[in-house]
DNA sequence: TTCAGTTCAGAACGTTCA
DNA sequence: TGAACGTTCTGAACTGAA
């Protein structure tokens, strides 16, 4: 086994002078290249690292050939011309094939990371939607910007109404509840409710109290539908 | 000591003036062409790269003669007027006969990569199958939970008729052959006879023989095409 | 910081076809 | 003959967990 050009890093005794706090150099035990740290259990560089790696994961190491007489001297610039020696070197200094993940283990990793990257989208959609709720608020205390008096007026007379109509035209007291198994006919029932509080609500608006008999009919009718979604996103507690 | 079989930025020689931080051009040391990478030991240019290769392979080089005084001066417009230069050139720029893989290597390495293909093949499809009977096994052996006896019975009996009808109304016997390009009227038969035993299954079951005519065929004529997609779904085989 | 795995551009092999 | 392509291997730069 070929030394390191400066002595291993990793024997460096106490006294030594030429330790300092700055760096101490390592080197990798099977091309001498320079080394960060200890790969499946040898010192080695970066490109033997992968290379080990690679080999074992591929299983391709069982097809190596040494062209020569397998004992070729592995450097930086000669590592790349005999696998079957490389490989053997890596062996020899104590990189284990069984470090290497397997592709099961990879799998498991690799599912354990997507569970977390999700979970955490999910966080970051939720904060995103507590920031829009916050930002509505204040987007209310600007509405001043954009409406006149007149408007706001307005809107709060028809607001008025529209709670009017949903206190004048109650649920039935077996919808009150909060229990989430309800059955076919009180669902019916909750829509009737919903669609007379509508027409009730038109027939406040004056300019929908205006219009003949007949054409209110078919604007209720043709909306009804839209303004149960409306009210049912209007409604909706996440 | 034999070059990389891949991959070699090794050999740029550190004290090259041509070196510049900008882009290192590099020339085919043979014949001044632009060259991309080494081959086979020398730096050169894909013709001469494919030249010498040709050359080992075929053995043809023995053969070359220079119809001068085996001085030609190659470059890019001469390179093809004296095989035996050429050669001789990049034999001298360090290009070597033992790089080029003989037949046996190229053999061998073709066998390994049929065999790794073959062998992921089979992987995915042995994944693929047990996946599917896990996900079936688990599910027959949970039916006891979900199905009375009376069901499964029902099921079993319906099943049964099912397959009576397809032994019954049996395929055009050039429908039976594995060929996989059918024209349209083999098509159009296949379909038919679908319908017919379709039809045929229906008859065998009691709630349906007992409606009366017209309703069966009101029937059977809304669902043919639902239950032609199902039973494709059924035999299709990836 | 250490040490697993991942990604990507590039080197250098062979093959095919005009 | 040589351009263009398809393949595998390499190694630098990166992510991510402990």
């Amino acid at each position: 086994m070929s030394l390191p050009p400066y002595g291993s890093a990793t024997f460096i005794e106490p006294t030594d002078p030429s330790f300092t706090p700055a760096k101490k150099l390592k080197f990798c035990k099977v091309c001498g290249d320079r080394a960060k740290s200890y790969h499946f259990g040898g010192l080695s560089c970066d490109s033997c690292k992968a290379f080990f790696r690679r080999s074992v994961q591929s299983a391709g190491y069982k097809n190596f050939q040494c062209p020569y007489r397998r004992t070729c001297e592995i450097t930086i610039s000669s590592r790349k011309c005999c696998q079957f020696c490389r490989f053997q070197k890596c062996v020899a200094i104590g990189m284990e094939k069984g470090w290497v993940m397997t592709e099961e283990e990879r799998l498991h990793v690799l599912r354990i990371r997507m569970a977390k990257r999700q979970e955490e989208e999910e966080k970051k959609i939720h904060r995103r939607q507590k920031i829009r709720r916050e930002n509505h608020h204040a987007d209310l205390n600007e509405i001043h910007k954009f409406l006149t008096e007149d408007d706001i007026q307005c809107i709060e007379s028809i607001m008025n109404s529209y709670e009017v109509s949903c206190l004048t035209i109650a649920f039935s007291s077996s919808l009150c509840s909060q229990h989430c198994d309800r059955g076919r006919t009180e669902i019916i029932d909750m829509f009737f409710t919903v669609i007379k509080q509508l027409a009730h609500f038109a027939q406040q608006l004056r300019s929908f109290a205006v219009i003949p008999r007949h054409d209110q009919e078919i604007l209720l009718r043709s909306g009804v539908m839209e303004l149960c979604f409306l009210r049912s996103a209007y409604v909706f507690d996440e």
